[in-house]
DNA sequence: CCCGCGGCTCGACGCCATGTCGAGATGCTC
DNA sequence: GAGCATCTCGACATGGCGTCGAGCCGCGGG
């Protein structure tokens, strides 16, 4: 681990300067790693430019702050999130199956970055870019939630309730947050191979069942 | 607002020296305003010290750092919090009367206090302390909830489904996250006046519905 | 070949925030 | 009015951040 992530082979000869795109991919993986020990705030620039066999200094020339690593690592996992839900979808065949397939992704996403989702949790409240682009996805998610809810009440699957809308901000927000703490232990969690299914059946229940209190 | 929120009567002669308590308090209110206007990071120690109208230093005196503070009213907020549920649950006749009256009760400790609940969000990751305290309350909440779906299930108001306490783990922090980014408008929310009615549905339609989908 | 230029690197500097220390001031109690 | 606990402050040490200007490296053109 020591090393420095970076030695290009340079075939044969002795190492030539790695190139600045090897750099910058040193920095992100930099990054991850460290906030896989702790958070943030307790990684300076300095173990960043380090980690990537740089100076502080140099570390200015690839990102404006650390803060913008952790962004463009966002960037990355959320492109890879969006496609990974789009194949998802696209491979589920009845609705059932696409809620199940959803949450898969979005479990998946968070387990295997759970360090970055939650620093990028707690950069919600910092970091306007950070922000933005957060809304960003889960507006993406709420809309399609919306509207695959309201398909299924237009052909008299679901019944009515709520406007899908609110329905599906309450149930996004809920995926996301218990997740997130159930593969970071931040808290009262589910188990990691328990949360599809505990979810899904507040998804299901919510979006085919009905408020009325009989019996 | 500048002549600092201090200034004790002293009962007619000339002002004296505040007590260590009225600094405290000083101090405290100070950070929860200045946490209105911006994120615990763009508040320095001096800025409190500066509210409370005493120096940088003497701030230590009172607190160790202002995480400390957030702390501190971390806490008062989370006993009136309590308190307030507590007697909600207390006045509620019914089950389902009772499950309304926590919601509100909850919603409105984060509408009162949204500066500091988004501080503490905040500070989750970053602080044992806090992370700690957040998790003792919900956890409090998770049981009661979980004890209640069992009681509604054993005297037949509700149907089998998920383990109680995995349904109370899901709906609560659900509650807190949705409620969160509501009044902070941090992404796509719900609005403040629909938070109540929709998270209710959800818990209802999940405590009380199945995940049968016929029709 | 070597020259120049753009991409890259660094050390040094100034700034700001944090937390600690020791030297006192203040005011209550006996 | 002496003594003690409480409280206050300025000075200091430390450490992270971001900037700047002086250069180095390697490639492509003359």
């Amino acid at each position: 681990m020591s090393e420095a992530l970076t030695d290009v082979p340079g075939r044969g000869r002795r190492p030539r300067r790695p190139s600045g795109d090897d750099r910058e991919r040193a920095l992100l993986a930099t990054a991850e790693a460290l906030l896989e020990q702790r958070p943030l705030d307790g990684i300076s620039v300095d173990d960043l430019a380090r980690g990537a066999g740089i100076s502080r200094s140099t570390f200015y020339f690839y990102f404006a702050s650390k803060e913008a690593v952790v962004l463009a690592l966002l960037d990355r996992v959320v492109a890879e999130a969006r496609a990974a839900r789009t194949a998802a979808l696209a491979g589920a065949t009845g609705a059932r199956d696409a809620w199940r397939a959803a949450l898969v992704t979005v479990r998946d996403t968070f387990r295997e970055h759970r360090a970055l989702t939650a620093a990028a949790t707690q950069l919600l409240a910092a970091s306007p870019e950070v922000r933005s682009l957060w809304s960003a996805v889960m507006e993406d998610f709420v809309a399609e939630t919306a509207a695959a809810i309201d398909a299924e009440r237009a052909r008299g699957a679901a019944p009515a309730g709520p406007p899908a809308r609110d329905l599906a901000v309450a149930l996004n927000w809920m995926n996301e947050r218990v997740i997130q703490v159930s593969v970071s232990g931040a808290g009262p969690g589910l188990a990691e191979e328990d949360l599809v299914e505990v979810l899904l059946a507040i998804w299901l229940r919510t979006i085919y069942g009905s408020d009325r209190i009989d019996r």
